[in-house]
DNA sequence: TGACTAAATGAAAATCAATTTCAATACCGA
DNA sequence: TCGGTATTGAAATTGATTTTCATTTAGTCA
């Protein structure tokens, strides 16, 4: 690692050597804060903006990519599996991966028509996960006799 | 529109129904500030908070989704259109649609194949459209002298 | 036609992740 | 070892988004 940092003109560092094996110990869908507490767990020094800075430079040396699901946080994947989707539970926010070849053969055959340049595909489905699905049964069928209507939604809740 | 709000209980204003209409007006992923300068040109009085509100209530009664490409604007696409992907250049940060029947038919599959209950797709292609390639290689062309070696990218510009 | 009440508005403030600044410190090649 | 550059950490800043709250208004009903 340290030697591969070497020719991208980079220096090593405890805090980034730190960084680095705590976000390929995480593995997927990593964000800035859950890389950053787990980092403070092994070395509570080691500055919110050091982390941030070594998941971008993760990025920019081509280990990992963005993942932006647009619940607001930013999280980051390993480029190390080939080409894959994700499931998108609306409801508890979980990535599910899934096999991407066929359907990229396509997509850069759409792209290739258009006469663009592809650098990354995002596909992303998003919904209900079995598991939520069938809490959410449970729950309905207990209490079918309560609460009638339900009012609006408030909007938005975000970040 | 008026009878449709009042069906979902919400109320008509002229602020409403003019943010409603520049919407439309403007087509195709619009951001909050591109709307609201819209907006602005015809009332001046309108609050920006009262543009973002009519935004979101426009996706709550199910006329436009977001469509968030990860460069920090959430932007807002009619849902009248079949479903779509988008290529999103990321050097002129425009986007383009393409058509996505068939696509989306293997998706379908994909999903119902993990249990997941699908409510959207979403697809995307990063990448460079022809015409800032073009514009690129006219560049490089002209500079085949200069500047022999590029530096470190600085970390980072989004938003 | 009023009068009432919940919804809507606008300005300002609050949020919140993401990013930058800057002074101090640490790498690492000569 | 030494010196210049990269890195670090704390704090500040940014910029989009969202909320708050006092005021106004739309739609309902007598
Ligand atoms: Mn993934
Ligand atoms: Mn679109
Ligand atoms: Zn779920
Ligand atoms: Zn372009």
């Amino acid at each position: 690692m340290r030697e591969f940092l070497k020719t991208k003109g980079y220096k090593m560092t405890p805090q980034r050597e730190l960084v680095f094996r705590s976000f390929f110990e995480l593995g997927e869908h990593v964000s800035v804060d859950e890389l950053f507490d787990r980092v403070r767990q092994i070395d509570k020094a080691v500055g919110y903006s050091t982390v941030w800075r070594n998941l971008k430079l993760i990025c920019e040396v081509g280990l990992a990519r963005e993942v932006n699901v647009g619940d607001g946080v930013t999280r980051y994947d390993r480029v190390t599996r080939k080409p894959h989707g994700h499931f998108y539970c609306v409801s508890c926010k979980s990535l599910l991966e899934f096999d991407l070849n066929e359907i990229a053969g396509r997509l850069a055959k759409v792209a290739t028509a258009e006469k663009f340049e592809t650098e990354s595909f995002k596909v992303e489905i998003e919904g209900v996960c079995k598991s939520c699905r069938d809490k959410e049964n449970r729950k309905t069928k207990r209490s079918l006799s309560e609460s009638p209507g339900v009012s609006k939604a408030k909007l938005s809740k975000k970040r």
